[in-house]
DNA sequence: GATGAATGAGGTTTCATTCAT
DNA sequence: AATGAATGAAACCTCATTCAT
């Protein structure tokens, strides 16, 4: 690691270790997610974490100054995700149908990998902890709203609003289902939680 | 003579036997929910679900053999108010039409006393925690299948099980929405869930 | 006692009363004692000594104001039978053949009920918490050594006095032995033990 | 990479890894045992260890992860001197006269360091709290068992077992007067357990 | 950088003892 | 007297974070 010090040939012999760097900042950044999703924000330590990515404690806070920041990184990185998401739906929605805008909405969080329960877990767990109540949040409802708008644009503003909270409800219910443990009826239930959405979408886009 | 003879449980609440306990054991179950509501069942102090309710933390303990018995104890208080509610609705299932029997099942959460956000807290963060994961949960999905069934007789049981999946999503949705702290739009983004809700139960339940 | 704070007429009015104090009484030591036998000292709890005795705590506290009372009692009550004990082999002692000695001392200890061991865990675990370090344990060892004298008039005091520690070793360890839980030979072993003082005193008390 | 793969256990001793904390751990087991042996298990405190080693309570708990974790720790500690004692005099028994195995016997357990109350503590207090009731009594009692019969060929094994019972408590009382505070005349007390312990075995041993 | 030990505030829980009814 | 609730110091233990090697 500290191979040299002081030469200044840095470049060259800097690239391995800052890829070093970035598979352990993947791995703890994986561990995190898969500790919080399982214990919560507050049970979750820090110690496991670092275990869980075969890391070191002390190698985990050289990367992460504290567990807040942790799961803010965690947060930002499922922010992106999220909003390139909407994005790409965005840029399709005036093209899409009512039933498969839903379609398209529910996937969204449903298809993160395993980590999915970890982003609701913060989402809820840090909501009173971080001065702007849930920045992501208010950005999803904002960009589910400006896609309504979109794909009806007879939609009155504050309307679009309301209906963003309505199928962001559906879309966290949906991912949440979806990684329930002892459900034995998962696949059908997640269908009618599709099945309200599309319904609702189809009833609430309609020209009026 | 001996002080508790039916329950030297540990895991269980202790049931007081004088008047000033059972104000006593009232007062901590309402401090406790405030607290576990407001931050969470981890970060949620026991000193502090004492201070609030203006006893001495031996004093909680007398009553609540440990943390888990406290939580254990709002749960069942809750889920015997939504027993009664559901109960009630499987009363008049039959008669209701299917919107009304939206407003009703979201008004059955939603219409639970402050204490509501501290429910939703409990049921999630102590998912995991419990072995029998939730019966409460369990037996709300059956009640409520066992109320769409009632009021669509035709209803496959199967179907009735994931449509009260999807159902339960909403009312716990509503529930949440209706203390979240500061959404301006509380109000017509309520509307929307009951729409919703409204709109689902009017096409699923309909006769084929 | 003070049922009647002003009436004179005591005496008869009492008596029921001092009845059941009394068997409020013994009922309390008799419990302390299965439990401190269980629990040793200090894990033994006075509301469970209480609950056992089927009283309250309150009650308990009414005859015995404090843990260090109530052992205090204990073993004062366990000091009378036990010198009652030696008394008597104190008074047969010349006439006894060393063997018979042996098996008088040895079953002096091991013929208390079950509260044996707690005599036992008491005098260990006060042993630093009172000020004259057992008194009981030095007046056995007087008294041992008052029978081994009579016993054998040219012993000397010193040496009496030492057999006197080991022949009061001996009976602990008989009287433990004879409560301890899964020994399958505790028969066998408690006859070894019984041989072994027999052949000791046989040895040492022997006209030089 | 990871921290500890091997015993990620809490209920036994984590090992250290540096060099300090080898250090650590012998100065915390140290000052466990005096304390162990001053107060008793259920008296001693974890906070007064730390505090006798120099160490803070975090530090103690870093390698025993609970207090019932220290006393195994320090039992199995004494185990192995007590039975690398045993072993030697197992290898000679065949070969001493028995007054010299009596002695050799009686003292293994006086001749361990200071802490030698600490285990006899600890051997008592947590007898009942232990799943396999003092494994470490019973392998005594065996080794004990085997050494008498490896001197004394024709002696029935479950004489020999019965006898080692006895010799197991010679060797503990001799080992508590060995370090009991106030006894004027502790040697000569000794002596007499000596003398007994060579009678017994002397005639114990004999071939018929 | 990486590792594992060190720290200590703070959390849960226990229990002897006191008090009000 | 008897009961059961009240009290709070103190015990055990956890864990985020810092530090020395």
């Amino acid at each position: 690691m500290s191979s040299q010090k002081s030469t200044a040939d840095a470049t060259t012999a800097r690239s391995p270790q800052r890829e070093r760097g970035r598979l352990r900042v993947a791995a703890l950044m994986k561990a995190a997610s898969l500790v919080f999703a399982e214990k919560g924000y507050e049970a979750a330590t820090m110690t496991e974490i670092a275990a869980r990515a075969g890391a070191s404690i002390g190698s985990l806070y050289q990367f992460f100054p504290s567990k807040e920041a942790l799961a803010d990184a965690l947060l930002a990185q499922y922010a992106e995700q999220v909003e390139a998401g909407l994005g790409a739906i965005t840029a399709g929605a005036a093209a899409l149908a009512a039933p498969d805008l839903a379609d398209a909405l529910i996937d969204l969080l449903v298809g993160l990998k395993d980590e999915r329960r970890a982003v609701m877990v913060l989402f809820e767990a840090r909501r009173e902890a971080t001065a702007p109540p849930s920045e992501l949040r208010d950005a999803m409802r904002r960009a589910i709203a400006r896609i309504l708008a979109l794909h009806a644009p007879g939609l009155p503003p504050p309307r679009a609003a309301a209906m963003a909270v309505a199928v962001l409800q559906q879309m966290k219910a949906a991912a949440l289902l979806s990684v329930e443990p002892d459900l034995e009826s998962r696949d059908e239930a997640l269908a009618e939680l599709r099945r309200m959405t599309r319904l609702y979408l189809a009833a609430g886009l309609a020209p009026a």
